[in-house]
DNA sequence: TATTACGTTTACGTAAACGTCAACATATTT
DNA sequence: AAATATGTTGACGTTTACGTAAACGTAATA
C-alpha cells in the first residue's frame, strides 16, 4: 500500500504495443519534446495525456509532418499566451496550418479520383479477358 | 532548320522553375526511375508526359509518400499486363492504395476539425482581451 | 576572345527518424 | 541464487532525399 495509481498509467511497452511503435521511437519523441512522461525512479510512466499526444503525433506523421512540425503544432495548442501579440501570431499560424490541410485534402481527393479511374480501366480489361476465356472453353 | 520540336519540350530549368524544385531533385527523380526525359546530345529534354508525372510525383510527396512508393504507384499505372494474375495483383494493390488514402482523408478531416476547435477557443480569448482593452481606455 | 548562362557527371555532406547494438539496473519468477 | 523480463542510457549505423561543390562541355553574348 504505497503508491496508488489514482490515474491510469502506462509503461513504455504498453504504449509501444498499443500504437505499434518501438520504445526507441517513444524515447525519441520524448527527446524531441513531444511526450513528457513522469518518472518512477528511472522508469517512464506515461499518463493519459501522453497517450492522447501520441495518437495526435502519429496522425500527424501519417499526414507527412516532421517531428518538429508536430512540435510546433503541439506548442500551438498549448500556448496560453496572455499577450495579444502572441495570440495573433498563433491565429496566423493556425491559418497556415489550415491552408496546408486543405491543400492536402484536395491532393487526397484527386489521388482518390485517379485511383478510381485507373481501377475502372483495369477492371474493364479484366472483364474482357474473362469474357474471352468463356468463349474459348 | 534542323530539329523542329513538333511537341512542346522543357529544359531542366523550365520544370525546375515551374514546380519550384531544384535541378538536383529532378535528376534524382530520374535516377529513381520516376522521370525519363529524352536526351539531345547530353541535355535532358522533358516532354509533356514528364511534366504530368512530375505533377503527380509532387502531389504524392505532399501526401507523405516516399520516392519508391511513388515509383510503385507509377508502375501500377503503367502495367499493361496481359496476364490475368498480374491484373488481379494490380487491382489488389490499388485497393490497398485506396484504403490508405481513405485513412488519410479521415486524418486530414480530424485534423481540420481540431484546428477549427482550437481556433475558435483562441479567438474567443482574443475577443475577451480586446473587450477589456476597450473598458480600460 | 573572354565572360556568362546553362547544362553535365561524380562525389562527398547532411538532417531526420529511427534501428541496433552494448552495458547496465531492477524486479519477478523458477 | 540464477534466469528472465523489462527498463535505462549511450553511441554508432542506416536510409531517404536531397544540398553543395568540383570540374568540365557548349552556346550565346559582350
Amino acid at each position: 500500500m504505497s503508491k496508488e495509481p489514482k490515474f491510469k498509467t502506462y509503461t513504455i511497452s504498453d504504449l509501444s504495443k498499443e500504437f505499434e511503435v518501438t520504445p526507441r521511437a517513444l524515447r525519441l519523441y520524448e527527446e524531441s519534446g513531444l511526450l513528457g512522461p513522469k518518472r518512477e525512479g528511472n522508469k517512464r510512466i506515461y499518463l493519459e495525456r501522453d497517450r492522447v499526444r501520441l495518437r495526435l503525433l502519429l496522425r500527424g506523421k501519417r499526414l507527412g509532418c516532421t517531428l518538429s512540425e508536430i512540435k510546433d503544432i503541439f506548442d500551438m495548442y498549448e500556448t496560453k499566451s496572455g499577450e495579444k501579440g502572441q495570440i495573433l501570431m498563433l491565429l496566423e499560424k493556425m491559418d497556415d496550418r489550415r491552408k496546408k490541410l486543405q491543400i492536402q485534402r484536395q491532393d487526397v481527393d484527386m489521388a482518390l479520383e485517379e485511383i478510381e479511374r485507373v481501377y475502372q480501366k483495369i477492371r474493364k480489361s479484366l472483364d474482357e479477358i474473362e469474357a474471352s476465356e468463356k468463349i474459348n472453353s
